[in-house]
DNA sequence: TATGAATGAGTGTTCATTCAT
DNA sequence: AATGAATGAACACTCATTCAT
């Protein structure tokens, strides 16, 4: 309590967005669409409700902007995988692991996962921008590197988009379990040893005899 | 205000809060906790709004009851499942796979899923029945039923739990994909195929030289 | 304070709209509608803000509602002033200015008068339906009777419209007046003495014969 | 951030009350008080929001400004008006009404009207400044020269302050005719017209000699 | 002076819950 | 048991007002 006090305001225009769409994401995260309060992201931001308005017009428009913004980052994570290289599927499918290990750890994915699952009913635009900017994306890249692996022989026959969503199911099963079932008590899952174990267990199955070699 | 009126034919009182589980599940399912309006569970229901409060004194208790009730059924799979151990894993993850495709095309697992995830946070004492009266259960039944398969020699060493894990991924993803990005026009999976496919892919990678003679 | 008290709720689904609209007509017309809170409304009309809600579905409808209602009576008048026509003009004139006196002494004239003139801009299909169905009607109608003593030689050539303007404006600054400057003060008119004489004036002039000679 | 910049021309901070004004009598106008936006105003008059309070501390304050200033030149019509009086009653009551049609031609009149009729009961001091220093003023200028004219015999007896309405109304009733209906629609009057029509009918009556026969 | 980002009390609207019928 | 009109607390959003710059 020094005689001056701390302004009330803080001019920051230039910040406060992003620092508007932190919270707002742990919020929705936490809560869900419906159930979130703007006071409660106004606090968490450390502006008032008022403020939030400068910045987005609607609860929605906030909404949506938490839920773009969480593309991004991954987007570049796709880039560079989708550019990954010529080189055996076995090399490649143990770096994307890592990299999504790594991701997983680091970013707070599980809070969008869910807010995209849980409110893609009442917002079928981010639905179909996550997937198609997104999720398809990846999916596609993945479909794709397997499919030219099964060409070069590496790869068992099959669905290679199924053998796409196999691969990566685990991590995201793990980071739903984390968000939803540690919070209670449930033990939780070591994410990058799983998908380690995962890797070698699906490419032992995954790959013809000769691959192996 | 004829004194005879037409004939209503009233229900049996004992029908009513199934028909409302019913329907209460599938706006909880596809709003999410909070944005679903007791109005309209109402009116899928068929009974008025004010009818909800004799069966359930809360929205809250409604949605308990939903969500427990998804429990049931599916805790007598798990129950014939742990049941069927004695012979070779491969025998018994075929057949869960099975099971568990078979479930999932029938009833409505995707919407309780995604009910399940998205109100944990909101409803710890959910997350928590569901845990421990369902999935911890079905977990540890599967890693148990790996570890004595370890234990003979079929399994290859490594953490049964998360073997159990990436068993169920594919068809958890498949389901929540079906909610989530199907709506919007995504490509849907043939989750019987998905899982087939994934059994036998896992297989390969999960069983000893011995085990595959 | 009796022991049973009196009961929280009264069932009256057919009085109500009624009851709401004459509490809105009294606070619109006294504050506008921006300044008009629907709080006010409820409680002057005896009911929850809620309850508004059940007959009105926004606070724009129950200004129209109000707007709209407020033409009906006034409607009746036109119809009778309009069957009114054969005899001489000067009956005619006696005969409405006589009704109008006397409706703006019984009903809240003041207060829609206020309404209509204060929010056209923000209402224009107030201001339309106002204009169509109410004061264009009247004011046709007006001219109409005027034209036709004009031809049988009973009126001064001039603008009739001009000349029914001329007739009812002393009313209707009269209303305005008693809306607007008596609450401060102001020293009120009789109208319907105003009225007998702007008729007579009107009739016959205001100058003596001395003075048009 | 160089040291000249450009040249800003700073309006002198004496114009800037009265820009600000003129922007909110417009806007008054339009919306009312309760719905008229600082925002607005303060872009009309090409200031910041935050400009508007270095001159005037409350929205109500510079609706007073606003309003009050309005009586300004008004009052100087007033006062020529009553200054007026020795010639015979109809040169006065024409040479009124034709600047009254001036006036209401050139100036804003109509706005001011709707906002002194619209707000009076939100701000009666200012129906009572309106009334006590214009309005009432300028009546009883009027029913002066009136009830002269009738110790002068050139005028009927009869209420001189009832003529003294009868005669303004027409124009009073043109003006809210043009803010209110003209703007959905309504066919206008030409208010010079209206009121030479009206003075000459005022003065000798609507009846042809036959019809007084 | 002047700005405009920031505030926060206030209002329209929603909806879980109650209760007279 | 059943209804649905009514309630009122809660929330999204607005806007007059403030203040750091």
């Amino acid at each position: 309590m020094l005689p001056s006090g701390q302004p009330k305001f803080r001019r920051r225009k230039a910040e406060r967005p992003s620092e508007i769409i932190d919270a707002a994401l742990a919020v929705f995260a936490e809560k869900g669409f419906a159930a979130a309060k703007l006071d409660e992201i106004a606090a968490r931001a450390g502006v008032s409700k008022g403020a939030l308005y400068l910045y987005f017009a609607t609860k929605q428009d906030l909404f949506r902007a938490v839920v773009e913004q969480a593309i991004a980052p991954n987007l570049h994570l796709i880039r560079t995988a989708i550019a990954a290289h010529p080189g055996p599927i076995s090399d490649l499918l143990r770096l994307i692991a890592g990299r999504l290990a790594e991701v997983v750890e680091r970013l707070p994915v599980g809070g969008v996962v869910k807010m995209v699952i849980g409110e893609a009913r009442n917002f079928p635009e981010l639905a179909r921008v996550w997937h198609d900017e997104l999720v398809a994306q990846a999916l596609d890249a993945m479909t794709d590197a397997i499919r030219a692996a099964q060409a070069r022989g590496e790869v068992r026959p099959g669905d290679p988009r199924a053998y796409a969503v196999q691969f990566v199911a685990p991590m995201l099963v793990g980071v739903i379990w984390r968000e939803t079932f540690v919070p209670v008590g449930a033990r939780p899952f070591d994410l990058p040893a799983l998908m380690r174990q995962h890797i070698e267990t699906l490419l032992t199955g995954l790959l013809t005899e000769e691959a192996h070699a």
